[in-house]
DNA sequence: TGAAATTGTAAGTAAGTACTTACTTTTAAG
DNA sequence: CTTAAAAGTAAGTACTTACTTACAATTTCA
């Protein structure tokens, strides 16, 4: 689990590297002792001591690199989402489209699959995004500018697909977004956050598809 | 919309006042403006002076009634899970299983209409639960105390009866009831929080049954 | 009516809070 | 080696926080 933590914080620190070069060394430390903070107590219940103390720096040291404490929750978060998660839903956008001569049901699993490994990689982020999007007003509407186009857009496409090819019945695709999307989120937090443990991941995902292809009612 | 955040509160408070009897008028105030002060800004960024203005009272006035902040949240949560939300659930299970000899298709709906007019008067509440889950331990170990146990079995007995009538495939029920909640917590974010205006609330939940029962896929 | 209990509050308190200032140390580059 | 910029910090600042205390007003009910 720690190695876990490890590195996903790795990897969002890579996310703001990216972003502006090299990074000064207690600069990097604050970054992982805020991710950690905010993830388990929120960004209201942190406090900037707090990040101190745990990245072992003067508490100065936060706001010499980070003019306020929001600001250092922007630029842990946008990163991520505007370099990762925008990124990685056009991609599969892409692959959809690519494939789209094929059926529906036989190559989502393995997209699914690789975007719950992708929420793992980032998990600290995506509890830190799940607790503060109804109460951070910035982060909120940062999300809602960056996903919210994004998502709708590719998704319209990737769908319309499958629907010209007759495969699928043609439900409105916001709805469909919705469900997919709903089911979705609703097993990575069951398996993340209320009921961790040993998940099977490929046979849920597989259940899930079969869900939304063929429903749960027995065939006459 | 003012009025039904003010049913709602009303709806609240009657919920405390059941479990407690009369109450002193100040102390009225306070959990009509806790309850305001919490669903707009979150428990750690209300503060008790801005409760103690909002309600007109002097700020002692809260610590009198309720001995600490925290204790203030778990009063206004408590009442209404407990009295409110574990019989509907189970009101819900009963009614299942009363009708069980009908089809699952037909009789769904109006539950859950029932369940989304529910929520909406206690919006606020719900509002408070969702962003305080993840980060305030107290009020998690309640809700999971108070409905984990409740929800796996009154649906473990709900859906036990149809799948022994044939109807449905038998899918573990865990599952069936995680798919449940997901899409119905998934529409009810969405209609509520993430792009409130205009839902067909009827129209929603029959597709939302139409994607259960039968699933996306075109029959051949 | 009178005494006890309940309700209400003005005026604190100690401990945080995010953030600043004034200064030192480290690093980078010519 | 020099020097300027960047990185780092000890010691604050002004303010807010949840919560108390000591006392006054109101209600309850014998």
């Amino acid at each position: 689990m720690d190695n876990n933590i490890d590195s996903a914080i790795g990897a969002i620190l890579d996310a703001i590297l990216a972003e502006e070069g090299r990074m000064a060394p207690k600069k990097r430390l604050v970054v992982e002792a805020a991710i950690l903070c905010f993830a388990e107590h929120g960004y209201d219940a942190t406090s900037t001591r707090m990040i101190a103390d745990r990245a072992g720096v003067a508490e100065a040291t936060i706001f010499r690199h980070f003019n306020t404490k929001k600001a250092l929750l922007m630029r842990i978060v946008e990163p991520v989402v505007k370099r990762l998660l925008i990124p990685a839903v056009e991609e599969e956008a892409g692959v959809l489209r690519q494939q789209s001569k094929g059926d529906y049901r036989a190559f989502i699993p393995p997209i699914l699959l690789s975007r719950l490994a992708f929420a793992d990689r980032y998990a600290p982020l995506i509890r830190i995004i799940l607790q503060e999007y109804l109460v951070n007003e910035d982060l909120r509407q940062m999300l809602n500018a960056y996903a919210g186009g994004v998502l709708a857009k590719v998704s319209q496409e990737a769908f319309g697909d499958f629907f010209a090819s007759g495969e699928i019945k043609d439900f409105p695709t916001d709805r469909l977004l919705r469900w997919k999307l709903s089911l979705f989120a609703g097993y990575y937090i069951n398996r993340t956050i209320l009921a961790p443990g040993d998940w099977d991941d490929e046979a849920e995902v597989d259940a899930m598809l079969d869900l939304i292809m063929y429903g749960i009612a027995k065939e006459k």
